[in-house]
DNA sequence: ATAAATTTGTGCGTATGTATC
DNA sequence: GGATACATACGCACAAATTTA
């Protein structure tokens, strides 16, 4: 390579990125010197102004460091490493609730091992306040993301989020959501199959007037209610709407909607369900007490099931059976499949795992009582 | 101010340094031109080159920005914005469960307003991997830090933790933990003082044979000890060893060690006590199971009160009554003093802040009951 | 609207200082 | 001490962008 007076490029950023890829062909190792400024001057034919200019620039960058009256060495770090800054961003529609601190921990544990931290967002569930908190991290040179996206009604794929999220160079796993593009990364639980899993554990126990608690403003709760009528059309049970209780959060993790539904579930009479499949476990244990009250002892009378598996479940008065929901298993497979897209620039393959729930089971499940199966 | 030539200082470090007071004390604007290069070799009886050495670096390091053509102009930036990095550390000794979770939401919810995102550590109260974190959390270059101490035996003042943080320039602000030095800013719950109201409250219900389920391996564990002792004290109670019932927790909020403890108390037959004050919430919920195994009922048997005001708490088969921890309001009054630290670089004002525990009545407490009266 | 003046950007040559080997 | 290598400093010339007359 030479440096060429004519081109409109100025001398000093030609030897720059002449002596960048020089580092990397010919092999630079880390704290290995390079040529005196004399003979680059000589070399490149340059003045030593031209050369310092070069090299000063390079040093601010972090490419090379000088010692007066020795003389410059290759710092061992390309392109990339000098733009690091070893943190990722995680942004989630919640941080201090639901299954969203176990994630946080599960990618955390994985980050620290690589001396990452974790920069936190919070869309809280707001696609406006999505793409803010999306700038905000990109403003901290955040290396990669993670992406529990803040749903809505939109489909994320036309979201603007979405959009500005093809324009980075940083990679993104997406968590908890599956994206039906061939270049995404996303590790996500089968909410269907959770759903179709809870409501077939419970026909296996012999009820067959089940219902199902569920919000109709969450996309994962949508996807667990269509896994409940896969669930009763493959064992040809009867679908009854009555038994098809959608409630609307306004905010995340609000179950306050669950006790009412459950209520006009019990007030059925004789045509009550044997069993709920509740979306998931706030809104199952919130509903215990409306359940105590109409006089129904948990499961003697009535079968529950949740989903999430999470700590209270198990707190219960009467444990609750529930999926399990691999929060940390989800956090921790993120965070890894997200290191390797950044420390492999360039092939980078993408991941799409969907994992398979299993089922905590406890106390809150049990056959259909005797009295109930004569009706 | 005048250039020197005979100063060991280089002559383009010196107008560095004297534009840079200059910028100060001449109440320089955002945009506003300062004098051409030109301009300042006259004035200062320089070269033009050392002019551009000395500008290039004020660019370089965002105290200018330059236009060809048109100038040099002053960016608005002090000392300390170039520095900024508008992110903050938080460092607990649990990320995922306990009070943290709201804590963290409670400082990010203040940090999100100023444009500052949280950058998370996670200690495990392990204090040697508290000091890896710092230097993680150092090496992001954070503007202030968050702290809860990992714990242990040694007192934090004697800390290598604790000395590393005298060293630093940036603000720090303790939660959780009373510092015994005038120069620290925390915000600390009253856990005596809770400890004390938890005991009183039960007294004032008519108990006289009170227990206590702590760990002895965990500050502020202790120090509600100390105000169930102080309560009993205060009115004149007997202090019985049989009703102190001292636990190890291995790891932290692991609550394991609570239903055996309150085994033994049952085991003590008519001796057993009519009132158990638990440390945290988490002990006591276990603690259930136990009590129901023994063929008593909460609270007709036996009261119970934890320490938290977790959302277990509220949502148990007997809502559990427990001292409320203020857990986003920590977090938000520590962020809060961290940004006045943050912005007040001169006179930082320490804040010490003991705030005073309320209690959330809800269940799990009654009057003894007449048959244990009459014993 | 155009030309001239101003201002920063690029580049060369030279001299001397200072740290390292 | 001498050679080498980077650091500081001056002067000059021309280019490119912008402002001003």
């Amino acid at each position: 390579m030479r440096i060429d007076a004519d081109k409109p490029i100025p001398k000093y950023l030609q030897l720059k990125d002449i002596l960048r890829h020089y580092f990397k062909n010919e092999h630079y190792e880390l704290g290995q010197q390079i040529p005196t400024e004399n003979d680059l001057m000589q070399q490149f034919q340059v003045s030593r102004n031209t050369v310092r200019q070069a090299l000063g620039e390079l040093e601010n960058e972090g490419f090379i460091y000088k010692k007066r009256g020795s003389g410059s060495f290759f710092s061992g770090k390309t392109q990339e490493d000098v733009n690091q800054t070893y943190l990722i961003g995680v942004l989630t529609p919640i941080i201090a609730s639901y299954i969203y601190p176990q994630i946080i921990e599960g990618i955390d544990d994985v980050a620290h091992k690589r001396r990452y931290n974790i920069v936190l967002g919070n869309s809280k569930g707001l696609p406006e306040k999505e793409l803010l908190c999306l700038e905000h991290l990109l403003d901290k040179k955040i290396d990669g993301l993670l992406l529990e996206p803040a749903g809505g009604i939109q489909k994320i794929e036309d979201s603007k989020t979405f959009r500005m999220l093809k324009t980075l160079t940083i990679p993104v796993v997406f968590m908890d959501w599956v994206i039906n593009q061939p270049d995404v990364s996303y590790i996500s639980l089968d909410d269907v199959e959770g759903g179709m899993r809870a409501t077939s554990y419970l026909i296996d126990a012999g009820h067959k007037r089940i219902a199902c608690v569920y919000p109709n403003d969450h996309i994962p709760g949508l996807q667990r209610y269509q896994g409940y009528r896969k669930a009763l059309e493959a064992n040809r049970i009867k679908y009854e709407s009555t038994l098809d209780k959608a409630g609307t959060i306004l905010r995340w993790n609000d179950a306050d909607y669950a006790p009412a539904l459950t209520k006009e579930l019990l007030d059925l009479g004789e045509a009550r369900p044997t069993a709920i499949f509740f979306f998931n476990d706030a809104a199952a244990l919130r509903s215990y007490a409306t359940i105590r009250e109409a006089g129904l002892k948990i499961p003697e009378d009535i079968s529950l099931i949740g989903f999430d598996d999470s700590e209270m479940a198990s707190l219960a008065d009467v444990p609750l059976t529930s999926v399990v929901h691999p929060k940390y298993q989800i956090g921790k497979l993120a965070a890894e499949t997200l290191f390797d897209h950044i420390e492999s620039k360039e092939n980078r393959v993408h991941r799409q795992i969907i994992i398979n729930p299993t089922i905590a089971m406890r106390n809150s499940v049990a056959s259909p009582s005797a009295h109930l199966k004569v009706f």
